[in-house]
DNA sequence: GCAAAAGTGTTACCCTTACACCCATGT
DNA sequence: ACATGGGTGTAAGGGTAACACTTTTGC
């Protein structure tokens, strides 16, 4: 029942290198481009897996000052060096931990998996070293899409998560820019939901949920063709909706 | 923009011994005794942080076969062995990674957390090496309650995320013995979230939510001092209620 | 004026809540 | 018979969903 190399590790594990494991950082990075839902993957221009699609993401640095890099910090240093993109830290959380030993083909890797959120994001830059960066669409991403290591699983996982954080938080005014319209508001979620909701009920949702936006008292520039100027917002301080958004 | 690590890290990782952590899990095993919302901690028994509490838990290992065990297994070997408890792979899950770079002051560990539902356990075992084993309330873990590491971040999100998937989960029936009656179902609810539940209501709304209690055909004993024997119940194969439990 | 988009009002319907009431058992 | 806990019925209130309607702009 007790087993006898319970305190030996934790006493020898200032001074011994074992059961050490590397560990790495991954970064479902959305956005939404051309009225799509779209995640960052790159093309991997090594092996395993060379030519396969893949997160950004590395391992986490133990060599930087005396004890290394926090997971978010890693992840946001992972993703600005293999696409370009920089993400703020409040546009960033941690998904998962996944730590099965064969998944990596090398040698154990655990790989702590993180959910971004990206808005007018540039384009991410092609790395040097044959890495390619590039936003794909999370539809086209079926049984057919090559993906390297478990990243399937991690995407499906990180899309699961953010279809349903819309419904009680106020993550959807992440994939807006600073001042937006309720129309726009509504886009995103019809967008990642797949589904159309009625503009007048939303509107009213929305409005009536405290701390979700903020008016600005501007209005936004009319759209050619016509119709009335949208009202424009800004996101809320607060996270949780307390009428949630409804999927039905 | 791009870094010059970012390939060597690649290259390097199959041989070196660079950039290799620590990986650590613990367990926030809960369960109810004497009507209260428990917690099991372990007393320190080495430094750091001796004589302290603090989860069980304890270093993924590596030398375990060719690969090593995966997290889950990890949590479930290092329970067993700490407390001479045993849960089942189907009432633990993964919780959340710790990974400050300073919170083992020997040094640098991260930590796979998991939670954990026990029902019906044994009194945990005190195991040798000093180390003790207990049940503590949740509700006498305060401020004043010298907790080791950052495990007192890593329980107030364990009882967060215990708390919220009551709402939406059929998490409630883990802590019910295999048949259950809904009186007891409601009792779990009641102790968790420290409010009444109206009996007639929770009642409907359970038997009217498809999967997630099953009847047993079967009745309990009627209780000494009377009352009309209430039907046994075990729990259903659905994981998600669709009519929310509410806590208002 | 007409089309188009934003925003408000209205109503039927459903679920919840609160609580009364019946059922089955021990003493 | 009476107390006790299990279980069902019911009616008032609140939120939602569907859709009609008003507002404000471009052409």
């Amino acid at each position: 029942m007790i087993d006898k190399y319970k305190v030996a590790d934790q006493s020898i594990q200032i001074t011994e290198q074992q059961n050490m494991i590397r560990v790495a950082v991954d970064v479902a990075l959305f956005t939404i481009r051309d009225e799509k839902f779209q995640i960052l993957l790159i093309k991997r221009g090594i092996p395993p897996f060379l030519g396969f699609w893949a997160l950004p993401g590395g391992l986490i640095r133990t060599n930087l000052g005396k004890l290394g890099e926090d997971p978010k910090s890693a992840a946001i240093r992972e993703l600005r060096e293999e696409t370009g993109l920089t993400v703020a830290p409040g546009h960033i959380e941690q998904l998962k931990t996944y730590g099965s030993p064969d998944r990596d083909p090398r040698n154990r890797v655990i790989s702590i998996a993180h959910l971004g959120i990206g808005p007018n994001l540039d384009n991410p830059s092609g790395g040097s070293y044959a890495i390619h960066a590039e936003f794909i669409p999370v539809e086209g991403i079926d049984q057919e899409f090559k993906l390297a290591f478990d990243h399937k699983l991690i995407i499906d996982d990180a899309i699961d998560r953010a279809r349903s954080k819309l419904e009680y938080t106020t993550l959807a005014t992440e994939f807006c820019p600073p001042e937006f319209t309720i129309t726009q508001l509504r886009t995103v979620y019809e967008i990642i939901w797949s589904i159309p909701l009625d503009p007048g009920n939303f509107q009213k949702k929305v409005l009536s949920s405290p701390g979700f936006v903020e008016d600005t008292g501007k209005n936004a520039n009319p759209l050619s063709g016509g119709g009335r100027p949208a009202r424009l917002y800004k996101s809320g301080s607060t996270a949780m909706i307390n009428l949630p958004i409804r999927r039905n």
